[in-house]
DNA sequence: GTGAAAGCGCTAACAG
DNA sequence: CTGTTAGCGCTTTCAC
């Protein structure tokens, strides 16, 4: 019995056959080698338009040993992938410059259970690079990723190597600039909602909120872990109530897990902005979203991602890379503090 | 100068060899054919190990006329997908299935730029299948994509074929059904936000909405697109605000537009539940995460992802595989209606 | 500038 | 049950 019906089949011998030159011709053609005769080139450009020739993938990729894709690889579950505006603006960025280059991405949601088959895909010289989205301590298979393909990092590694590459935003900075501006506005009992401390992000903000709050001879008057979900962020703020009086101010460090927060806080009849002064960290679209809208940390997602592209697609094309690129954090100040 | 450095590289030559056999029966291990003894079965596996061979897809693939991947397309632009839940129900329910496969799952985010360069991408025979995720009858590139792979739809899609697969929800008589709960609480001034009007789906459910109506002789109180999105879904409230007296009761296509609509509502000092009924669509985590709790239509998003998939892997597999499976809805009664 | 020839690593008949 | 033999469709020296 035969297969499937055949598919985009033109093959580069049959290209050849109809512009009358050989394989070779057409494989430069389409390669864009500049040493083809203007003739040759047309009559093969031609001879693709009207077969509707596509270079099978699998027979350039043995041939030339490059797939001309890269992997995505998201180390999260699904939903909280999904959940997070950050993930959205970096997938957008990435996409971005790498639809503008010849490479396809491919997205690999590596929840636990799933990594082995993640690394054996990976391993399988399924693509050429990877980058790596969101990083957690307990992701051991991803130390091994780097042996295998050239890999770029959203976000600092929990043990950087030397010939690491990564793109991160300054997060201590960021945390110690959101901490002191609650501080610039008179408050004095300061708390924070952090991320899953096994995070590099979650934990280099909380140290920065830390630091600012040591400088100015304070301490914590609140520190919850807040998941980097919206659950999260207000299982933790209802904690925060629970534990004792409403500190004045509260450093959330994703703007997600303020979503989390303003819904608490609500359910009480308390408002941020009026009741607490609340800063959050990203600057996704929840935060205009949300009422009253978010004075937040803006770290730029779109651009992050836009980076770790660049940096991939130079590492492939063994153009000098940077390795670590860290971009700026600033406050945008909106209502809520 | 040499390429990069040598990857997963054992060949299964080297295995064989290691093993003392030959290609053929490494290939028949590999690919867990019966016809081994045990004893070279056991060699085979340990060369395996010790060389930590992977298979190379492109060689196989291009042999084997199979690439074992399959595309998840999805045509939406990158926050639009990531903004509704529902996409990530509908993928954690395909990387399920996918995932206890041996096959693996390309996500294709293909807004119209990107498209004609993902359409190339499916036919260079980059993957044996692909799963639509959603559907606009704008998305032309998607006709000609069923006449290279075998596709499953997501959602029916816009015009029938005989031969589409699809998987979809019973959305007219969701949209029936929600009204009449609306109709059966005692409401009469019902109006609708529905979803963009290129869309299946959102078609249908307006479609619900009106017969349930018409039924009961009573004409929409309002109709507006929300475009499936929280923004629209809170200014299609606004248009309804400023158009005159509030109406009793309102059917939201889908939670997310929902989450939108009561932040307009709240805007004005309304209360969803309190001064308007509300019922939505989905049973997204949205629903339980808005106050009040959302009453809304639960459509098994995540059961659909897994039938999505288990219907590609039967056509692959040369198995009988159901044309149209549709799924059944249920009101889910919360707060707000 | 162009073609011939030699694989890339694997699967799949086909004998045995 | 196992090895041999042909390719899969393309890139890439290497001559011409």
């Amino acid at each position: 019995m035969e297969l499937a019906p055949v598919r985009g089949t033109a093959t580069i011998e049959e290209v050849a056959a109809r512009a009358g030159v050989s394989r070779s011709t057409v494989s430069r053609v389409v390669n864009g080698s500049t040493a083809v005769s203007p003739s040759a080139l047309e009559a093969v450009r031609r001879a693709i338009d009207e077969l509707q020739y596509v270079p099978n993938r699998a027979a350039r990729s043995l041939a030339s040993r490059q797939t001309r894709s890269i992997a995505l690889v998201i180390p999260e579950q699904t939903d909280r992938f999904f959940g997070d505006p950050f993930f959205a603006s970096i997938v957008a960025g990435i996409g971005e410059v790498i639809s503008a280059s010849d490479y396809v991405m491919n997205m690999l949601i590596a929840s636990d259970d799933a990594s082995a088959k993640a690394l054996a895909y990976l391993r399988g010289g399924s693509v050429d690079g990877a980058i790596v989205a969101s990083h957690h301590t307990s992701d051991t298979f991803l130390e091994r990723l780097a042996d295998v393909v050239p890999v770029v990092y959203g976000g600092r590694p929990s043990r950087v190597r030397p010939d690491d590459y990564y793109v991160d935003v300054d997060n201590v900075e960021g945390g110690r600039v959101a901490t002191g501006y609650l501080l610039g506005r008179g408050h004095r009992r300061i708390g924070t909602i952090s991320g899953p401390l096994d995070m590099p992000a979650a934990i280099d903000r909380l140290r920065g909120f830390r630091e600012a709050l040591a400088d100015a001879g304070l301490e914590p008057a609140a520190v919850e872990d807040g998941d980097f979900t919206e659950m999260g962020g207000a299982l933790a703020m209802n904690r925060i109530l629970a534990a004792g009086p409403l500190p004045d101010a509260l450093f959330v460090a994703s703007d997600l897990m303020a979503r989390g927060a303003y819904t608490a806080l609500r359910e009480r009849g308390l408002e941020a902005g009026r009741d607490i002064a609340i800063i959050g960290f990203d600057d996704s679209a929840v935060s205009t979203a949300l009422h009253p809208a978010l004075t937040t940390v803006r770290q730029p997602s779109l651009s992050q991602g836009r980076h770790m592209a660049s940096v991939l697609l130079d590492i492939l094309a063994g153009r000098p890379a940077v390795h670590a690129t860290i971009l700026p954090t600033e406050v945008v100040e909106r209502r809520s503090a």
